[in-house]
DNA sequence: CGCCGGATTGATCAGTTTCAAGGCATGTGG
DNA sequence: CCACATGCCTTGAAACTGATCAATCCGGCG
């Protein structure tokens, strides 16, 4: 039985309104899930990082698709039904699956302020500040996805995005190395952004703590 | 101990970023639940009617604040950490409070997908069929909540909401009783709304069913 | 060297917000 | 019982934010 899969750039994992048939958990590499809608319109509702599981809904169809921002990305699955039947008869397995949908429902409230509420620069903002959290080092950040992927998460165009980004680094706050490969920028004064933001902005995917990543995929399956 | 509890219009049942003590049903009437930013900004981020739960949340604090939105709205309750002790041990109780996690996740990725993607005329036609779903009597709404209010939970402005109910009235969508009071309204062709709207937009709060409900609040906590 | 794919920048456009005034049912006081 | 006040909704005009259209740039690669 394999125990890892990898996908490059652009490749699909799952597929909106498939059959939900695995949960899913990244090992190395970057995953956004996304929604099409009619006139070519897409909202992004998440990107997923190392350690980061994903693909779990309160749904038997998968209501995103799934798809690699960057390549050799490689993920592990669980078996949902399999998984799930488990939980029936785990308390501890069945708290650590519940978790997981509680994450999902923080950051969706978080990312739905941010989309109902925040101007183009917030959104630019928290953005920054939220990959700096996850996979910035001290102030180092660079993004995996593309600009057109940012737009879509903020909601916004990817030509916005990128003025917002010029008016940060015109004011010294943002430092950015172009470059098509390796969308680098470094956070010269995060309490800036920070200052930017409307107070109680918890738009952070919180991770799951490794003991429940362990619990959920502790068997290969 | 008293079983329900009352509050007129405009009075909060709980508030943004206190002490999450315990989760709600509605009885009779209806809530809203808002989260306020800076600039007098806030977003609406669910409506509750009769028989709907909420004030469950993944968190020690309520992220949201919760107000009545018609006089005499009673609630009942029961204490958050009696019930998750009792969850602890109880595989099917455990079960039920998740789903109720579930259904708020499920209504956060419609809502932000409309906050991130729909215009406005897609928006309030969304809206206008939610409502019908959930407290239309074949065709005849009468909303409980102010313009102000649908605008708050649309992510725009309610002098826009009123544009857009006045274009929906001059195509014979929609037929409006003004009245202070009685904010009704007459949907004559459902069918043209949901024409209106991006597929697969499953906007709704799904109910929960009675079960779960019973299962929760069948002592008085 | 020249192409390719994204990012940037500029100019214009459109949808929505904001500001402002007026309307219309309901409630109140003379 | 009428006149006026109240609160929300509606309507109009102007302003603005962000989108769209279009051109150019820039680094990496064949």
């Amino acid at each position: 039985m394999k125990s890892t899969y990898s996908y490059n750039t652009g490749e699909e994992i799952y597929g909106q309104g498939k059959a939900a048939t695995y949960i899913y958990q990244v090992v190395n590499g970057a995953i956004r899930i996304s929604s099409k809608l009619t006139n070519g319109r897409r909202q992004i509702g998440a990107f997923y990082f190392s350690g980061d599981i994903f693909g779990l809904e309160p749904s038997i169809r998968y209501r995103w698709s799934a798809e690699a921002i960057v390549d050799a990305t490689t993920v592990r699955r669980v078996k949902r039904k399999a998984l799930l039947r488990k939980a029936q008869s785990n308390l501890s397995l069945s708290r650590s699956v519940w978790s997981i949908t509680e994450r999902d429902l923080l950051h969706a409230e978080g990312h739905r302020i941010l989309l109902g509420q925040f101007t183009a620069t917030e959104r630019v903002a928290a953005f920054i500040l939220q990959m700096n959290n996850r996979i910035g080092v001290n102030g180092e950040i660079v993004l995996p996805m593309s600009g057109t992927d940012v737009g879509d998460y903020l909601g916004l165009a990817l030509e916005t995005v990128s003025r917002e980004h010029a008016k940060l680094s015109d004011t010294g706050i943002l430092l950015r190395t172009p470059s098509r490969w390796r969308r680098g920028l470094t956070l010269r004064r995060p309490e800036s952004l920070r200052a930017m933001l409307p107070p109680l902005s918890a738009l952070d995917l919180s991770p799951i703590s490794g003991k429940v990543a362990q619990t959920i995929f502790s068997s290969k399956t």
